[in-house]
DNA sequence: GATGAATGAGGATTCATTCAT
DNA sequence: GATGAATGAATCCTCATTCAT
């Protein structure tokens, strides 16, 4: 009877997974190669056997989890519901994203989404997918007479994800309180804010 | 007798003015100090005459436009005018800002406030005072009963601070258009949006 | 019954062929052992399978075929014919061996011959037999009478094999014509300058 | 009274003569960037101060030393002398070069001329003027009968230039005896194999 | 025999900074 | 103040070779 055959260890996750806390841990720039391949438990010349330069990797970190994030809003859009309810759906995903794992999550954000002189300029054409899809959502909820039309839906959508973005760099550099309680309250005031305003 | 005194040109201010340039071409980490020298037309020695090291030509762009951006948020705050006007000012200052010295503006959001990475975190307490002032001015209001205030005024600010910043990003990597009419419209927009909401 | 046996393959063979293509192409230091493998369409491994390291594939292919030059030299040297018609039938048969295939030559010349700080220096004994042949040739022209004395039979030796080498340098680089007429008269010619010498 | 101004070292002639003892001693492939430096005395970046890459030194000193020559056989050709006493110049200018500077020739001669795969296919055009100029001493002795004209004359000029390179080279790898007899000797051997032939 | 994942040593190059003049 | 030659630390990447399956 041939044994049942034991789950190999993907030792190219174990890289992206090593990857992910080093770079959380002393950025990018900072880090070694050799410092993944220590903490992966890999050979050093086994990062380049999966992935083909430094910057690879960091891309690869990048694209699978902006893919995801994009998914997640096209699905939230497709949805017959409020746009307020889409725009709490998505920032909830967002926020969601970084509780579940804040090590990539803050990789995202510091090292390419707001790195605008490196990675950003890079992925530029996939970040903006972001704001063009959250536009849709305002335009729709604009035609429909759920949002006024006098703000251009491209300013809306730059003001919501730029807030999303403040504040999870504040979480990140720990200038803003976070825990359960936080979390669930800026789900709620951040919509709060745009679509109510701020006004009494 | 004396000759009379030349006006001496202050090399220390031609290289400051080409390390502007150069960072907003080149990017910091991508420009070599010989460029800044080149683009100065000094020697190359005489940028370590004036500052201690690269960072440092850096630090001092950021540090002297960032006080000049605090100062005028502090001066604003202290009119007697509701905080919707002090938003519109504050905004409308920083967008003139960009409109007058471009260049300097994009080193400033894309070489320190949007790097995380690097510069960013090492002024993370000059950025964060400009959340703080928009924080008080959002708070006042809330105590004057111009704002509601179920939406804590740190979010209120971050919101506020990271819907310009966005904007501005836009702007520098032309994803947003940028000509006069538009640079007025989005001086209206942002604090008609985070003011009164998007909601019709 | 035993099924009929296939001719097999000889993957060794395979990777043998494939490593003069990629030699030829790219020149040995420039190409990866998996290049040879892929041109072979063999497995990475296999390559190490049949040989011992990278040299030692180019080192076969030389001593291969440089022990069938040195064999046509040792047999025509054998006949009772005149120098002058063993100095042809020498030319003719390293003309002939480039003209069959033209990549094994360049591979040969170019790699090992030409490369005095590599392969050249290793197998520099086999080279100089080739010399050594081609002065016992001259030595025993030289006692019969059917050459003169005063040229060391070293020297002439050393002429007549290094205007052979750059010959085929000439084709292999393109600075020399090369289609059958020329590889013709190239023999004649060869032999025609070291034997009667370019005096009218 | 000022002090008599010391000849300043020129740290780039250092670095050059370096270079030779290094690459002479070790191969340009097997030595390393700090190998040079540290013959040379200077510190390892002022390697790169002077020269854009490790490749970059060798072609200088090939170019230097090659354009010299080139212009030792312009000038030679220009003289109103049979063409045997013109061989028989660039011969002795050879060989002196060599009796003078083993190192370099030793250099110039592994490293770049027989280094088909490397640097010689990238000074190709250099070192081919080198054939052209003799072929051109070839074809004005035919054209006035020194030399008999069925000899294609860049038969005779690669025969010429491959003899002397492969007497150098034997003499490099010392399977030819070289004190001062030999150089003198091999002058005129040289030229009397090629001019008069080996026949008796 | 055959496969290809895993290993790790080796070196050129960049460039901020220093310092003698 | 001004110059630019001199310094040397730091690290990514290549790729021949090994080895478990």
């Amino acid at each position: 009877m041939a044994a049942p055959k034991q789950t190999p260890v993907d030792k190219r996750k174990l890289i992206l997974d090593a990857a992910v806390r080093v770079f959380a841990r002393q950025g990018f720039h900072t880090c070694r190669v050799s410092d993944i391949a220590d903490e992966a438990g890999v050979a050093y010349g086994l990062v380049y056997h999966y992935f083909q330069s430094k910057d690879q990797v960091l891309d690869t970190l990048f694209l699978q989890r902006w893919d995801v994030l994009l998914e997640a809003i096209r699905e939230t859009d497709a949805h017959e519901i409020p746009a307020r309810e889409k725009l709490e759906a998505i920032a909830g995903f967002i926020i969601e994203s970084y509780r579940h794992d804040p090590d990539l999550m803050k990789v995202i954000i510091i090292e390419v989404t707001r790195a605008a002189n490196t990675f950003g300029a890079a992925h530029l054409g996939k970040i903006s997918e972001a704001y063009e899809l959250i536009r849709g959502v305002v335009e729709k909820a604009q035609a429909c007479g759920e949002f006024r039309s006098e703000i251009p839906a491209e300013f809306a959508a730059m003001t919501f994800y730029g807030a999303i973005e403040q504040m999870l760099t504040g979480w990140i550099f720990g200038t803003l309180a976070q825990d359960d309680e936080a979390y669930e309250r800026a789900k709620a005031h951040l919509v709060g804010t745009i679509v109510d305003g701020l006004h009494a």
